[in-house]
DNA sequence: TTTTATTAATTGAACGTTCAATAAAAAGAT
DNA sequence: ATCTTTTTATTGAACGTTCAATTAATAAAA
């Protein structure tokens, strides 16, 4: 059976077989067994890739991560409008990109999210991706409005989003997408409207 | 040792010990013996008084979600203006009351939140709670738009109250409650302003 | 003396990891 | 082209650990 080059084509196996494995049973009970099943493979493989367990999991968060990073990356990429606007709104839309919300990602998604409370290098890597859409829905806001209100209106939406992702994640029904791409882009328009800049510019210096 | 009238105590002591272990370690590494050894007993009486391990998750879960609830209904009863923004106003500030925000009770209610996904019995609890907020707000609003209007505002208000709990639990320095309320607050504003009611009820009818 | 409250020791199941064995594929030798 | 050796990929069983639950024993209170 074996073939040389399987570590790439295995390792992705066992990621894809982990966000199942947590889809179906919920990170407590996804054992090495269930995944290695799952892909069809034995357990002990997962060691042999992966040297344990816990690397299994991280190389899973990190998958999840990245690929949310690529899928707001790419959405910037193709604007023709350079505008604030344009811009938060193509993070939007990353954000609740298909691939990203559909079943066994946003399980796994959540899962990783409480786990990485306790576990230092979950947290880490939880920590540099919440950063960076921040920071970036903080630079975009920044240019029409003060620091403080932008500091503001970036916790603001960024909340939006995670509570929307959290809401959609625990329905059975999973995320509606197109009315969670509605609720936040509605909140945006409201945050960017000349009205409320002016003003959330006397209530918070 | 033994004095009777000691099950209220040792429900309270084992609950309470039980959101401490969650906040220390996390709910994987939340055993019973850890659990107990918090509360200076020993790990049998849990079965004891709860039938299992699982009946203590569920009794401490029930003990969040129905403090939540009072916190909210309390500040309801005090309200001395009918309006709905001042309702409103009154499940947001219920929702960030310090005894919900604090380390233990936040951490472990995130826990249970993402473990309710595949926990049938949790999962109900957290249906109950939710579709309550849910329908408060929608009831609300509902005073002051027309009822797609209001069931999107109630969608929208519930989903930032719960992303700045999350965000809130996972930063290390835990939930900074004056500004989450300050978001709340001001999102609130925008969703009641007779613009928004007005430009919304053109884009969502 | 019976009941209530509790513990400490024990049990059995489940888990992640390790390791020797195996078999296909690739490389080298004839 | 055929045979031999080495490498790569994988398995399955065994091991040690950890956990929740149970049980028999104990001690205070009624």
């Amino acid at each position: 059976m074996p073939k040389v080059g399987m570590e790439p084509i295995r390792r992705q196996q066992l990621i894809h077989a982990t966000m199942s494995a947590i889809d179906d049973v919920g990170l407590a009970e996804a054992t090495v067994l269930r995944i290695a099943r799952h892909a069809g493979v034995s357990a002990g493989i997962i060691s042999h890739y992966f040297g344990g367990k816990d690397g299994l999991l991280e190389a899973t968060m990190r998958q999840i991560l990245t690929d949310l990073s690529n899928a707001v990356a790419a959405r910037r990429r193709i604007l023709t409008d350079n505008s604030p606007r344009a811009h938060i709104g193509a993070i939007i839309e990353g954000n609740f990109d298909r691939t990203q919300v559909t079943g066994p990602a946003a399980k796994t998604w959540l899962a990783f999210w409480a786990s990485s409370m306790h576990k230092p290098m979950l947290q880490r890597l939880q920590n540099v991706n919440d950063r960076r859409l921040y920071t970036n829905l903080c630079h975009q806001f920044r240019r029409v409005m003060p620091r403080p209100q932008a500091r503001n209106a970036a916790r603001g939406l960024a909340a939006m989003i995670d509570g929307l992702w959290l809401r959609g994640a625990l329905t059975p029904e999973g995320l509606d997408a197109e009315q969670a791409r509605t609720l936040a882009h509605a909140y945006l328009d409201q945050l960017l409207s000349p009205e409320t800049v002016q003003k959330t510019a006397q209530t918070w210096v």
